[in-house]
RNA sequence: GUCCCUGUAGUUCAAUGGAUAGAACAUCAGCCUUCUAAGCUGAAUAUCUAGGUUCGAUUCCUAGCGGGGAUACCA
């Protein structure tokens, strides 16, 4: 914002696009940077020769000058140096009148878009896979809505297909309450034993008809395995809008389907009914198998109608799943344009998490379930906790440390671009130093127990005398928080999360280094003012990047 | 075979086509009578290969090589 009218104002002064101007790689450098190739070459004049020139007629321009301490040449580059009492004048103000809306936008005009992610299945294990799944997509919701759109996260929970089958298979011997053991056990057997497909089929079809004992059963597991999936979304404090289940749609997908192929969209072929997307290079998608039973896609097509029905004027319908299934999504976003659908369906992707000794399914049981991750990050962190703090109470440390645990797993599936793998390690899991939720809550709470401690009420920025705000780390930090609207922008258009962690990481180098070197309690008067001030301001921005990641801040730590 | 993603330091990741390619981890050496040392300071190491576009390429294009994924009845 700031940095975006001083930009417009040097472009204007020098008659060319605000676009043509950068940022230098190393702050020493300046603030704002023109490289003068371009020019050089059109006028046919060394790029010094013209810098200089050029300086010299910006110099003579008051308006300019105003806001600028200085103009330097440093060999094909013209750089900028904002005056910093203007800057962090202008920046402050902004900050607190904008208050927990600072960095955000209005571009998205209120448009309507869910977010659907989640998308775990029930009689299976929610695994660290699903973690990235769920932070990612209430990040990236969160994202839009800082964008202005009008955003919310619904879920949609597979709670039908063949592998409840399989998992109730085996529970209805063992009674083991670890469905996901259930589920593994019983696809060993059948590896041994293909005959065991019918006894599944058989269970399959009792729970399609609602009948009999499987049906119960069924019920009974479905319950526990949502029961777990509840208690780690209030863990995680992520709240649906809406939650979608397969089995609720599966009956208006069946009846579509018919519809479909007589409308000529769909069609039999081998014994199985599919939509050829041939013509659109798309392939083939296989819709119903040739024994009858839905697939995927049956559920899907009513879900898509569900979601308009459910949010009347929807614009972007998001499905956050991981990159596996992006042919499959161009092919049912295919089908569903050919039934007449014009709004926004959009697929987005990320790259799945695996292990050092190879990927991880549930299939062969060698997931890392979230409990079993959470658990041993809430462990290291008591211990640690307790060290540093023996007057804790044991309930106080719990509590905290809960709370930084959830902070920790969020920022460390958040710190990755989405399109990257994500290779997890335990033993990496458990460190928490460098780029990591906890160094910047780390430094969030050493802001807010200077802030505590100097029992200073911030009563408006207005008339405050920001001059002695005159250090380099003072003019860094205002810079970076200067530029955290351009992030959220960035972000959000290239719906990637990790800008935000890393912006983070970035704020709270800078402020440690400010920190080590620069006290704020002992300043002088009008200073200590001035600078707690600034503490504030820097509090903020953090906290409002902070919950784009879904991660709340702290008092202690 | 075809399509998609990907290749940067010992490892994990950065770098709107621009200046000396940045961090973190690990290793080594320092810093707590001073706002929380889960912190700070300092030290070594890297762009897969070959072309092309450009004043300028880690970035864009082409080919090759390596890794991952998808490719009709798994989800």
């Amino acid at each position: 914002m700031i940095l975006d009218k001083i930009k417009i104002k040097i472009a204007e002064a020098l008659n060319i696009s605000e676009d043509d101007l950068v940022y230098p790689p190393n702050s020493d450098l300046g603030d704002f940077s023109w490289p003068l190739f371009k020019l050089s070459q059109e006028k046919k004049m060394s790029p010094v020769e013209i810098a200089e020139k050029i300086k010299e007629d910006l110099l003579d321009r008051d308006d300019l000058m105003n806001i600028l301490e200085k103009i330097e040449i440093a060999g094909p580059y013209l750089n900028f140096f904002i005056k910093p009492n203007f800057l962090i004048t202008e920046l402050l103000g902004n900050i607190f009148s904008r208050g927990r809306d600072y960095g955000q936008n209005s571009d998205g005009d209120g448009d309507l878009s869910i977010f659907e992610f989640s998308n775990v299945n029930t009689h299976k294990n929610f695994h660290i896979g699903h973690l990235r799944n769920i932070s990612l997509g209430d990040s990236l919701c969160r994202l839009h809505r800082a964008n202005g759109f009008n955003s919310y996260p619904v879920s949609y929970i597979n709670d039908f297909g063949i592998h409840t089958a399989k998992a109730i298979w085996n529970y209805k011997k063992s009674h083991n309450p670890d469905l996901n053991k259930c589920y593994s056990e019983t696809v060993k057997e059948i590896e041994e034993n293909p005959d065991l497909l019918r006894e599944i089929s058989k269970i399959m079809s009792d729970i399609e008809a609602c009948r009999g004992e499987n049906y119960k059963v069924w019920r009974k597991t479905r319950k526990i395995s949502l029961g777990e999936f509840n208690g780690i979304y209030k863990k995680l404090k992520i709240k649906f809008k809406k939650n979608y289940f397969e089995s609720e749609v599966i009956d208006q997908g069946k009846e579509m389907v018919k519809h479909l192929i007589k409308k000529r969209v769909l069609r039999q072929s081998e014994g199985a009914i599919i939509a050829d997307l041939e013509k659109y290079d798309l392939g083939v998608l296989p819709i119903i198998r040739s024994d009858g039973t839905a697939l995927y896609p049956v559920a899907d097509l009513a879900l898509a109608e569900r979601k308009f029905k459910d949010f009347k004027k929807l614009k972007n319908s998001f499905v956050v799943v991981d990159v596996r299934q992006s042919l499959y999504f161009k092919q049912l976003f295919k089908v569903l344009s050919l039934l007449g659908y014009r709004q926004n369906f959009k697929h987005l992707s990320y790259d799945f998490i695996t292990l050092p000794e190879g990927m991880m399914s549930s299939r062969s049981g060698n997931a890392i379930s979230f409990y079993d991750l959470y658990e041993k990050v809430l462990d290291k962190l008591i211990i640690e906790s307790k060290k540093r703090h023996p007057d804790w109470s044991d309930k106080k440390i719990k509590k905290n440390c809960e709370l930084l645990t959830i902070a920790i797993l969020k920022f460390e599936m958040l710190k990755v671009s989405p399109r990257k793998i994500i290779t997890f390690s335990m033993e990496e899991a458990i460190k928490f130093d460098g780029f990591s939720a906890l160094y910047i809550l780390y430094g969030l709470v050493r802001i807010k127990s200077i802030l505590k401690k100097s029992r200073f009420k911030l009563r408006g920025v207005k008339g405050v005398d920001f001059s002695n705000l005159k250090t380099d780390y003072e003019k860094k930090i205002s810079l970076k928080l200067a530029k955290y609207s351009d992030i959220v922008k960035r972000a959000g258009d290239n719906f990637d999360p990790s800008e935000i962690a890393k912006y983070l990481f970035e704020l709270f180098k800078l402020f440690s280094d400010y920190y080590q070197n620069v006290k704020v309690l002992s300043s002088e008067k009008d200073t200590k003012k001035a600078r707690l001030i600034f503490m504030g301001a820097i509090a903020l921005v953090a906290e409002n990047a902070l919950g784009l990641l879904g991660i709340d801040s702290l008092d202690e730590i």
